[in-house]
DNA sequence: ACTTAATATGCAACTATGTTGCGTTTGCAA
DNA sequence: TTGCAAACGCAACATAGTTGCATATTAAGT
């Protein structure tokens, strides 16, 4: 049903079609979850020139739009994904072949986990970031 | 029982008793997870000067004898924590007053979602990261 | 089509965290 | 006390990310 190409979806998020923004989209689109410098030399191949600092303005509208989300595995660099608007989920981490694996998980019993703390603490949990690391199917 | 001193942990990790270390320790200990940068400041403080290389090689090699265990909320810098050998746990950042706490979680209900992981894939998940975000009792 | 305002872009300079090489100093054990 | 490994300071470097400012592009409105 709702497939909408990216010049759609930019402008269903009323933004300006950019060169920026479409080639941006485009790669995530056909990407595991990338860094920055990973799109630049991405870009580089297809011949496209986009400086950096437009990288890091187009992907931060894109972000205020949840046309992208962005994601910290603690690698001293942000890496960033294309994401549509119900999709929370989490991530695997391949410690051998470094592979980003997304996985959906029980999110009821991360509510219970939640309710737990809040329950203990006098905390309200707005967010959370849960990240798991290990061995790949293809690395086992 | 197992209240050690600093000096008795460093020794008992077989390091050697540098000034770095020490000082490191003896600031993590009285601290939420703290920067590279939070540390330098709290040295000059406290007037002992200490360059920052010597912080990273002190923290490395507090961190592989597990004196140190090393957080990453997404901030773009790592934070460091005091830590004794069994005491895995998670962080809550309360996203109006940045206070970092310390909570113990049901790591039943965590493994439980491991297993629905591994299962469904042929993933075999060696570590987690976990935390959570939102408001602290002091900010409700 | 022509104008205009908002947004996007390039570029250079800058900030920040973290690392490396190397020469010197210090802790500790023989 | 002497010798070696570990620790240290410093400068230079690496990389991610930001800011200011001038110019270009986009999308409307005329
Ligand atoms: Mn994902
Ligand atoms: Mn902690
Ligand atoms: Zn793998
Ligand atoms: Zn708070």
């Amino acid at each position: 049903m709702n497939k909408l190409s990216i010049e759609e979806k930019i402008a269903a998020a009323g933004l300006k079609l950019s060169q920026g923004k479409k080639e941006i989209l485009e790669i995530l689109e056909k990407n595991a979850p990338i860094s920055v410098p990973e799109i630049l030399s991405s870009l580089k191949t297809k011949k496209i020139s986009l400086n950096k600092t437009s990288i890091y303005r187009a992907l931060s509208t894109l972000i205020k739009k949840k046309l992208v989300s962005e994601i910290d595995l603690g690698e001293g660099k942000k890496r960033y994904e294309a994401s549509s608007k119900e999709d929370h989920h989490h991530h695997f981490l391949c410690n051998t072949c470094q592979h980003i694996y997304h996985i959906r998980l029980d999110e009821m019993l991360v509510s219970k986990i939640e309710k737990n703390i809040e329950s203990k603490n006098k905390f309200s949990i707005e967010n959370h970031k849960i990240e798991f690391y290990g061995k790949c199917g293809d690395c086992g």
